[in-house]
DNA sequence: CATGTGATGTTAGTTACTACCAATCTGGTA
DNA sequence: TACCAGATTGGTAGTAACTAACATCACATG
């Protein structure tokens, strides 16, 4: 009974996993989400469409990985308790972002990031794949109410504390949108902490601009 | 040539589409919306197939009838064009809100906020239909930034019209989870009032005096 | 080297949905 | 009354996203 399953099949499942994603984006992107079968992508990645299944359970997941999920739940746990549930989300979601875009200073948008409006551009464009990824808001939000770690035997403090997490994720889903109309060429994080500061006033982020 | 199409038949082409809808509801609620088929919903209101796909696009669409984008753009145009965009989102939601449940009489909840409720529940429990309502608070969005007449000329007037009237959704939408798991026994426009007096503060609404 | 586990392929089936064409029914008119 | 135009419905066939069941292959570990 092997503890680890082998790092080594591991990164090979990685590496397969990236591969088929990244030729479902592309085709995506070139001939447009419904327009382009699970075959195609199988075709062009080179294996069978039960493959592809085996590594996406749908069709969208090939676009909607989240990556994004654990890191704010973390950030927020990280946040001082005694300050209003908006403004510990709001930073943390500004934060979140920061990590996820990371660029070094004078760098203009890695390839990675490049990758990631790709993929944000068929999920703002394409129904499907709007739709699934706002009830992904709907996962990460509980997970945010999760970790703000509030009395969970009161309703009232638990509704309190969705409301906070919804409306900050919908503020900063807005946000992305707008950053990716802009092709990425403004900072994220910023963009995200204007939209907290439109919605919630500036009692939300002290805005830090950089570090 | 008819100007009109012929009331009488538009009459009967509600009527079979109110039958479709509430054979699907039922089943959907009893045996579970994924192990319904569509051939189901049409046996059972006793028709084929093709005339239910007629008169509903998508499976989806069975269930997600919007009667609330409309209603909610008129009301936004029909608040003070000086009061902060949140306040004034918050009071079209709200009062929207009362005239959909609409339950002045005091008759408790009604037959059609029965259905409503029905409805609702399929929405939130079913992935495939949150999604897809998640999305429809998409078109919402841009429905309510146009109602409010802001510059569209001005890029940030406009994001922060967008941000403010996502972030009103989202808290309305929890709103609306948290009445529903209390199988609408509390008034609807109270819980969205409450919710959007939690995520922006004591500025947005001003209908409500207890809490 | 033997062996078992995980990754892959094949096939057949279900279901949502989409043309396309035929039948039928309705409401108003000559 | 008889009839026409348009609206409603039904049937057939096809596409595409999945799913389940079984066979095969690769490879890491004993």
């Amino acid at each position: 009974m092997p503890v680890q399953p082998s790092k080594l099949r591991a990164r090979r499942r990685a590496e397969t996993r990236r591969a088929i994603q990244e030729h479902a984006v592309r085709l995506f992107t070139e001939r447009g989400y419904d327009a382009t079968t699970v075959v195609d992508v199988a075709e062009a990645a080179g294996m069978s469409p039960m493959t592809v299944y085996r590594h996406f359970p749908t069709k969208e997941d090939l676009v909607l990985v989240d990556e994004y999920g654990a890191l704010v739940a973390e950030r927020i746990v990280a946040q001082p308790a005694a300050q209003p549930p908006v403004r510990r989300i709001g930073n943390a979601l500004v934060d979140s972002a920061a990590t996820l875009t990371g660029r070094g200073r004078g760098e203009g948008p890695s390839a990675s990031e490049e990758f990631l409006l790709a993929r944000l551009r068929l999920m703002i464009s394409t129904q499907a794949l709007r739709a699934r990824h706002l009830d992904n808001h709907y996962v990460l939000q509980q997970a945010i109410v999760d970790a703000l770690g509030y009395d969970t035997t009161d309703p009232d403090t638990v509704f309190r504390a969705q409301v906070a997490a919804s409306a900050c994720l919908a503020a900063m889903h807005t946000a992305l949108v707008r950053w990716v109309e802009d092709d990425g060429r403004t900072e994220l994080p910023t963009v995200i902490a204007k939209a907290l500061a439109a919605a919630f006033g500036e009692v939300t982020v002290g805005t830090d601009p950089d570090a």
